[in-house]
RNA sequence: GUAAGAAUAACUCAGUUGGUUAGAGUAUUAGUUUGUGGAUUUAAGAGUCAUGGGUUCGAAUCCCAUUUUUUGCCCCA
């Protein structure tokens, strides 16, 4: 700590764009409220098995992103990369199969020991939605409409694409990695240094390679599909049939994999290329095996993350701040009448603040600044006939309104 | 972790081949006594030129290190 400045990676957030975040939490829950998600909140530390285990120890996450520390009892634990994983530990924790399937909602801040960039930061946050318990495709179309009809109120829907992909089951998946890891074995003197590292640790993100390179061993790598088995192909088809159902856009990405080890079957993204690198703005996928991983039943999962910065970035909100009406005393009894008639006319929904401070033409100065309706001016002459001097800002007009009228006459005028 | 840029007032930025007291716009405050805002105008305050070293008669300017940040890579929301 050299200066009073944030921690590398964090920031504080505050204005037009802690607005623009709150307002992308306030949508994000009121659209999984109609699809009947609930909210779920879990802590923001876990023992650190509770994401080693799952995301797997080559992962990136796991190998040096993450918030470790032992506390004072000598406990390892790990501030949360991700909400996947602790989700999962607390519906063990909690006994929740009596009460499946779960559709659960959680946001929050999560933190990844990375090199900062634009919408990217060590301490981020991310809305995240997760239904457990549901093995059929029709979850997965569930969860991914509800996530398109957040982005389309946030009116995302025609800087974002869709992107879509099948990582089949476990049995696919392992066949598929094996023709990977022969295919690129037979090319590996022409591999990138990042992609031969990841040929050990986690072949099919060399699909993924910005290498050109690489790119081009990879337009000849086996694909995917080719390794899907009967059920698979039958599960990812369904899925697909569920999207244009509902008339869902999206592109099937043979190329697209995911960082995480656990994802089965379907993994998505939703990306723009309006934020550079840091274009997947919600992604996610089925994890079937993840619970079971943990030590609990075996229940399938799908579920995505979203990041809230990415979002507020793009999204124009056009949040503003509630224009307030301000109240004025002049001399020390009008400030405790100004006390009394605030409170009556919060009492009615609205906004009001108080300037107790400086001369009058100061006053309406500042509260002209900051976007006030109305002025309610209460001096001498005020207290001794009951009634307030409410001026409005707009067109400055001036009233004569008794106290117990105030709220009436301030309210639906802006 | 890696590569290349950047850091000057609260904000956005000028600042010549290294030369005296580092400038502008925006914003802030004030232009007077306790009761009337928005425009214009006048004035003022405001900077350890990111930090620490070095070169030089002299450094915002050149060199080195550190910190933060931006854009890629890695990876990911």
């Amino acid at each position: 700590m050299s200066k009073l400045q944030p921690a590398r990676g964090t920031r504080d957030i505050y204005g037009e764009e802690a607005r623009n975040m709150a307002a992308v939490v306030e949508t994000f829950q009121k659209v999984a409220a109609t699809y009947g998600f609930e909210p779920f909140n879990i802590p923001i530390f876990e023992f650190t098995e509770v994401f080693k285990r799952p995301l797997g120890d080559a992962s990136d996450i796991v190998s040096k992103e993450m918030y470790t520390f032992e506390d004072r009892g000598g406990e390892e634990l790990t501030l949360r990369p991700e909400f996947t994983a602790g989700i999962c530990r607390a519906f063990i924790s909690e006994g929740l199969q009596q009460s499946l399937p779960c559709r659960l909602i959680a946001h929050g801040p999560a933190f990844r020991y990375e090199r900062p960039q634009k919408g990217r930061y060590r301490q981020f946050h991310q809305i995240d939605a997760e239904l457990l318990g549901q093995e059929n495709p029709e979850a997965d179309v569930d969860i991914i409409a509800m996530a398109w009809r957040i982005l389309s109120e946030l009116r995302l829907a025609d800087k974002i694409v869709l992107e879509l992909n099948t990582l089949g089951d476990q049995e696919s998946r392992a066949a598929y990695r094996a023709a990977l890891v022969t295919y690129f074995e037979g090319h590996k003197e022409s591999l990138s240094e990042d992609s031969l590292r990841r040929l050990e640790s986690n072949p099919l993100r060399i699909l993924d390679s910005k290498d050109e390179g690489d790119k081009r061993i990879v337009a000849g790598a086996p694909l995917m599909s080719d390794c899907l088995n009967g059920a698979s192909s039958a599960f990812f088809a369904k899925v697909k049939e569920g999207l244009d159902a509902i008339g869902i856009p999206y592109k099937h990405n043979e190329r697209l994999v995911r960082g995480m080890d656990y994802y089965t079957h379907t993994a998505f993204e939703f990306v723009t290329t309006q934020l550079g690198a840091q274009g997947t703005v919600l992604a996610g996928g089925r994890y079937d095996g993840l619970i079971q991983k943990l030590g609990g039943p075996a229940v399938a999962g799908v579920g995505w993350a979203g990041g809230i910065e990415r979002l507020a970035m793009l999204a124009e909100t056009g949040k503003v701040p509630a224009r307030a009406v301000v109240i004025m005393p002049m001399g020390e009894e009008a400030v405790l009448e100004a006390h009394k008639i605030a409170e009556d006319i919060r009492a009615a929904g609205i906004v009001v603040t108080a300037d107790r401070s400086g001369n009058l033409k100061k006053r309406l100065n500042r509260a002209n600044k900051n976007n006030a309706s109305f002025a309610i001016i209460i001096g001498d002459d005020e207290l001794s006939s009951g009634t307030a001097t409410v001026k409005s800002l707009d067109d400055g007009e001036q009233t004569q309104v008794p106290f117990a009228e105030l709220a009436a006459a301030v309210a639906g005028k802006k």
